[in-house]
DNA sequence: TCCATTTCGTACATTTTATCACAATTCAAG
DNA sequence: CTTGAATTGTGATAAAATGTACGAAATGGA
């Protein structure tokens, strides 16, 4: 082994960084930190120790200037001349992005697109681990969907993530319920919501919703298919 | 009825407005159409006739000025005073996206994931048929997993593509697979792709991918959850 | 008809984001 | 030890995106 450390043994005489201030980061940096996250994670499990700026931009097709900017919103990361040691940055990132325990996560909706998410190993493998899943049709209530995972009654649903304090939850309702499926959610303490119905959310300011719409990338993409 | 006309009948001599060119149109302005679009559907489905840029703004958390100068790059859609004729407004959306014809569209990876999408009717409601899926898997070959839709042969998958002349694809395999399977896909003449493989890929500059990864919102929003 | 109100489309100003380019550092080879 | 190649972190600059504000319609009611 090297006798390189990570961080680098920075001079506080000669650098003077200024404290990086969390509310001032811009958005769109945050939404490249996990897939920075993520292919760190790649080359650990392809058991690469270092990585560059520049290899990493390479792979991700962005600058390599970009990538050191964005990480330089948090901290000194890297070491001039050799680059980053990819452990040591990936724990890093999922202190930064939160990410360095398990969250619990709800699902709402068990049809086929509910019933995919209950049985996708990649959410657990990534920190993500869903505990419950809920739906209106009592035709599904009781079903086991997935290993361990049976189909709850929506209040039920409401309650657990009260007790449980669950605050992220995920929409995989048609459009038609969707809103009112968000306002149960908000009631009930969720803060982030993963919305996989085709339509836009009206929620409070501190709830957070990202939405997953295919459509919408297939609409994107057929405009440059001429 | 009113008397009222869409398109606006504009004077030519007051306003001489520049030829909108295509190759200069932001890919952010263009990722922002679809969004339109949907709301627009939406309300048509409402019954709705006119609407205006603030209340689509109020609806989808984006400034007026946005909406109008995002539409302004492709002609005036709108009359003063009123606002825009939505039924008009998705025509025109339609045709600036190149989506006023159905696009077929084939899926490789026939797992829960591969199976959800085959089953979801909100592609074909929205002019994207999902016309063949394939697997490596021999045991999940000849399996009907959609209504009219059979599990087929990756080599037969790609025969289809050359022959039927299908531009866009869904991969919905493990990451470990999906490069392979891209590969294929720009070989076969694929022009586009929706990649819900948790990685990201490497293909000539002609094809478009875009990418879905539920994990990657999760990770978001969780830097906001403290 | 006239006036008040609404809304579009756009020129201009401001803010945000991305790129450039370089001093400082690290390391390995000679 | 010295040199040369590689790479970081960042200030300066450039580019892109967004917001502001206003003239020009359009409408409806007095």
């Amino acid at each position: 082994m090297s006798s390189t450390s990570y961080p680098p043994a920075r001079n506080n005489r000669t650098r003077n960084r200024k404290k990086p201030r969390r509310d001032e980061i811009p958005d769109i940096v945050i939404g490249r930190l996990p897939i920075y996250l993520r292919t760190l994670r790649q080359m650990t499990a392809e058991g690469k120790e270092i990585t560059s700026s520049q290899e990493l931009g390479q792979i991700l097709g962005i600058s390599s200037a970009q990538i050191r900017k964005d990480l330089s919103h948090f901290g000194e990361f890297g070491k001039q001349g050799t680059g980053y040691n990819v452990t040591y940055l990936c724990r890093q990132l999922e202190k930064i992005l939160n990410v360095d325990h398990t969250w619990p996560v709800v699902v709402v909706g068990a049809g086929s697109l509910g019933t995919a998410i209950a049985n996708y190993q990649g959410f657990a493998k990534r920190g993500f681990q869903i505990v419950a899943i809920c739906d209106e049709d009592p035709g599904k209530i009781g079903k086991e969907v997935a290993p361990g995972l049976v189909v709850e009654d929506c209040a039920r649903l409401s309650a657990r993530i009260r007790e449980e304090g669950v605050k992220i939850a995920v929409i995989a309702v048609p459009a038609h319920a969707a809103q009112r499926v968000a306002d149960m959610l908000v009631e009930a303490g969720i803060r982030a919501i993963l919305c996989y119905a085709p339509t836009t959310l009206k929620v409070p300011p501190s709830v957070r919703v990202e939405y997953i719409d295919p459509v919408i990338h297939f609409q994107h993409m057929t405009y440059y298919l001429r």
